[in-house]
DNA sequence: TAGTCTCTGTGGCTTTTGTCACAGAAGAAT
DNA sequence: ATTCTTCTGTGACAAAAGCCACAGAGACTA
């Protein structure tokens, strides 16, 4: 029980909650200090609590037996997640672990039901984020049933694209993930990654710096990672 | 205008309304009788409407483009969709096209709100629902991510394979779809579906048969479904 | 009944992926 | 610095998937 205070008035979710409900809220949570890379809660598991990241950031991954790992989310700060468990008591279909050294607060499941029956407007929040978990799953499903494995680590590379401050009207990627770990978004290998990577920086669209990459041809990036890219 | 008799109540989100409360909600709707194959809402247009399925069925599917279209749910009677937009206030994010004939009633976006607002129960339904969407759409996104389009054919043959009355402890498919559309739920091309289909029939594990498929070796096919399949 | 149409099942050829292998780069540990 | 370990970038070869083409089966029309 450390720096509880007012730490849950970070998480947006709690944002038009009274400062009384507030506390109460504060008092039910059970409070986790976990280190990067730690597992926070395995697949199957049957634990219904939701957690509220106060500090740090965790990733929602389905793995899939011995190397090849999917990503199915990344929660930061300020958010929640293990949501779905405390809403239809099911097992964790998922597990969790910390991409930062983190603190979170967890709240047992049956407490955040009745939080949602007592506030309709986090019940409304909760449905909105959802919604907007499920519009971007539909996405990414039409994503991986259309694209080529190179398209979808492109449209991955343009994701993580941020505007150059060094050069107008240019962009790059100040720190490029691991192979690894964009293919775990792209649903494909880590060599494939590097292939696709490979086959940008031959035509001049990119070129790989220190810890990232400068898109000299962000354009043709985009068009490569839509369509059939003509050449 | 026509037999909205109590209609809502085969809708099974409104199972704990009351009568009054149902009847007010009738009167808000409006009703809708589409053919099998007529366009619901069209992606990107931006109206907020919850459609309630009376009777018949409607597909959501992500078009893209020209020929390959991508599944994403089938909404059968006693059942709803398009709370997406109603929720967040967005554009509709798939097309939705009925399978069948059918009776439809439309709920107006800021109804729906209203409604969840006065009624926790039903919000705490709708939350249910998304839950479950997001859990099924995890786990497509992993199967897109790490099986083979083979793979995916076959574990769509699965979910529809049904126990056969004709023989003990067999199983079989009554009524196959068409190729194009299992391979919409499965996300590969025609061809590949017919591929997968016929490489079990030649291994002796399937048969076809009229309108269907008689499984003679379900084990077998979902090993080959699972992983590595040692043939 | 013959004539369309759509759906199936396959084959062949090109391109893409899966897999293994390996050498160099970059960090981390000692 | 030296060693160890993990990450990167590529190449090669086998397997899978994309794509086109076509012939036959069924279903529906005229």
């Amino acid at each position: 029980m450390e720096e509880i205070d007012g730490a849950l008035s970070r998480v947006s979710l709690f944002a038009g909650l009274g400062a009384d409900d507030l506390r109460d809220v504060e008092g039910r949570c059970a409070w986790r200090r976990v280190a990067s890379g730690e597992l926070v809660f395995d697949r199957d598991s049957d634990t219904l609590e939701v957690y509220f990241v106060i500090d740090g950031a965790v990733r929602i991954l389905s793995d899939v037996g011995d190397d090849r790992e999917v990503a199915l989310a990344d929660v930061l700060a300020g958010n929640y997640f293990g949501e779905l468990a405390a809403i239809d008591g099911m097992r964790r279909s998922a597990r969790v672990i910390a991409t930062q050294d983190s603190l979170l607060a967890s709240l047992d499941g049956s407490s955040f039901l009745t939080l949602m029956r007592a506030h309709p407007d986090i019940a409304l929040k909760v449905l909105e984020r959802l919604t907007r978990i499920v519009r971007n799953l539909d996405a990414r499903v039409t994503q991986l049933s259309t694209q080529s494995e190179s398209q979808r680590v492109w449209g991955e590379l343009l994701r993580l694209a941020l505007p150059d401050p060094a050069r107008p009207d240019g962009w790059h990627i100040p720190d490029l993930p691991n192979h690894k770990e964009i293919a775990s978004w792209a649903g494909t290998s880590r060599e494939q990654v590097a292939q696709a990577i490979g086959e940008l920086a031959r035509d001049g669209i990119v070129r790989r710096k220190s810890m990232g990459l400068v898109i000299g041809d962000l354009p043709r990036l985009q068009l490569l990672a839509r369509r059939l890219g003509a050449a």
